[in-house]
DNA sequence: TCAATAGTTTAGAACAGTTATAAACAAGAA
DNA sequence: TTCTTGTTTATAACTGTTCTAAACTATTGA
């Protein structure tokens, strides 16, 4: 059986699965990111919007839970603006539109999207995953 | 006639097609960066092979040449890695391999390569343009 | 139930990359 | 030349992020 996405699933089992101890601020900061589907935030986005919900957590904790939920498969980095990160709560294969002007992600599903024709990887190297990124700008 | 790439061309005659006058600073760095063929170059790297080549000039102006080169569409602005501006000699269409290990990119040629299936751009845009990222890891 | 301990959070300092400031300087025009 | 305007520079400032070390808390096991 597939995992499908549940909202409001065990967040505090999710984080023990992958290690980390379900803190307090771990559980809050879970719950803002996963209650509310797919998402991109900064860390800065969510450390404001956890202190709108009463949520009182620092931002040097902001940035080592991304980095944690990050490096255990919770979220995926994504490049899109040099001197910002972005975080995103979908970690399946996807691409994404960027909107510059608005800094706003939207995704892109896999499905659908081909890309064809890759030369090779240089020597000693091999594919670890593709980022298509289609830059928007006003109609 | 398609105007070639030619490496000691008259720098100081691209210079002032753009509206930039062709400075001490501004020569040299644009001799640097043009040369050499397709590079992919970060300030630092830039301001360092220039002292390296004995030309005295500022971080800042490196800075400053970077962007109004980019702004005059003398050179791309590659994002792959945030915190870290890449900018690329090649400014006609093509993607990259990322390889983040050694930080190092490499062209794509856009013949060849095909994106398929995108969807329709969010309501009021219009693709500004198309960036695949071909991310690498040992093989 | 209660230490012990190991992991976590925090404020604030530190850091990296980049941009702003304002004074000195140099290119182009007259 | 001299004037004007654009350019360069050192340095300060700024933004986003990571580090530090002390305070704190979840878990373990007695």
């Amino acid at each position: 059986m597939i995992p499908i996405a549940r909202p409001f699933a065990r967040i505090a089992e999710r984080l023990r699965g992958v290690g980390l101890r379900p803190t307090r601020q771990r559980l809050s900061l879970g719950r803002i990111l996963f209650a509310k589907g797919d998402r991109h935030v900064t860390a800065e986005m969510l450390h404001d919007e956890a202190q709108a919900d009463g949520v009182r957590v620092s931002l040097a904790t902001v940035y080592n839970t991304l980095n944690q939920f990050t490096a255990a498969g919770l979220l995926r980095e994504v490049a899109v603006d040099t001197g910002r990160s972005y975080f995103d709560t979908n970690t399946s294969r996807h691409h994404h539109f960027y909107d510059h002007r608005g800094r706003e992600l939207t995704d892109i599903p896999a499905e659908g999207l081909r890309v064809q024709g890759l030369p090779r990887p240089p020597e000693g190297l091999a594919i670890d995953r593709i980022d298509v990124v289609v830059r928007l700008k006003k109609a």
